[in-house]
DNA sequence: CTCGATCCCTGGACGC
DNA sequence: TGCGTCCAGGGATCGA
């Protein structure tokens, strides 16, 4: 499941093995993950990859402007472009020999000018490509969220703390935060001791500013560890990551929780699987207990 | 604004 | 061995 761990992993590695390459030839087979297909076919071919970088869970694949391209003014060739990638659940991208076999679920092969080929590979196809210039690229990073990483103490609190729903839908939106998925989510909420149906309005600027902290020395740890495989994780060189056995919550059903040996639960939350100690992560109150709760207090 | 439901898709787990 | 069934999940979309 590539969060941003494991698409900051991917990336690294296509910016070492890629990056400078130009595309020569693209070559596609199912094209339904794919925004424009023809766009891709006729626009691709000929740039170079001048940078891989990563935005939230997207690849960002920056391509130069094409050279020698007839009516290049017309069609935008003369600008430079962005391949924007999502690896979805199972999407992997990687370079490989020409001659090598390609894996099942190939759907996209880009011919390189040293002879090899960066394959795009996704059985579910739950992944997505564009192909973007300018305003329109510029548009559809604009609705994403801010980049947890880099997120200043003030705005995180600020987009959790103005928000009345609950701290797992947030952890999880992607116009709130860029690159959080289920995996980190639950151990940076397992970490910063807060349950998942907790509300963001309810949470205290001393809760939401420890969850920053956690969050981003998570997603540091697990991208130092090149990411978790659970199952379909490879990274570009084709090397699963590391990070799952340090998992504290995900996955991890019915086990006891490293802090106090209360057996871990999951629940639904935000429509996800959410794993969660029910020790130390205490459920929110329901509405009745609240109530009651005020009946006690007023005597 | 917030939520749940539904769909997309395939492989793997499980039951018989 | 070989079915059928269910489930996983990121994200888009729609309706309540």
């Amino acid at each position: 499941m590539p969060e941003l761990p494991e698409v900051e992993t991917v990336a690294r590695g296509l910016q070492k093995s890629v990056a400078g390459r130009r595309i020569v030839s693209v070559r596609m087979g199912k094209t339904d993950f794919i925004d424009d297909p023809v766009a891709v076919e006729q626009h691709v071919p000929g740039r170079q990859i001048e940078k891989v970088e990563r935005y939230g869970k997207f690849m960002l694949l920056r391509l130069s402007a094409r050279e020698n391209s007839a009516g290049s003014s017309e069609n935008g060739d003369s600008e430079a472009a962005s391949l924007l990638v999502h690896l979805g659940m199972t999407g992997q991208l990687a370079p490989f020999a020409a001659a090598q076999p390609s894996a099942k679920h190939t759907h996209v092969w880009f011919g390189l000018d040293d002879g090899r080929e960066l394959r795009y590979t996704d059985p579910r196809r739950f992944g997505r490509m564009a192909y973007l210039t300018g305003a329109l690229l510029a548009e559809e990073l604009m609705a994403f969220g801010a980049d947890p990483l880099l997120v200043s103490a003030e705005e995180f609190a600020s987009r959790i703390r103005s928000r009345n729903a609950q701290i797992k839908a947030l952890l999880l939106d992607q116009s709130v935060l860029r690159g959080v998925g289920n995996i980190y989510a639950d151990e940076s909420l397992w970490r910063a001791k807060i349950h998942p149906a907790r509300r963001g309005t309810e949470l205290s600027k001393k809760q939401v500013l420890a969850l920053r902290r956690v969050l981003q020395d998570v997603l540091r740890k697990a991208i130092l560890a090149r990411g978790s495989s659970i199952s379909d994780f490879l990274d570009a060189e084709g090397q699963p990551g590391e990070y799952q056995r340090h998992h504290r919550a995900y996955g991890r059903e019915g086990k006891r929780c490293y802090r106090c040996r209360t057996a871990i639960q999951r629940v639904i939350v935000a429509g996800r699987s959410s794993y969660f100690c029910p020790k130390c992560q205490p459920a929110p109150h329901s509405r009745k207990q609240r109530k009651r709760r005020k009946q006690v207090r007023n005597g």
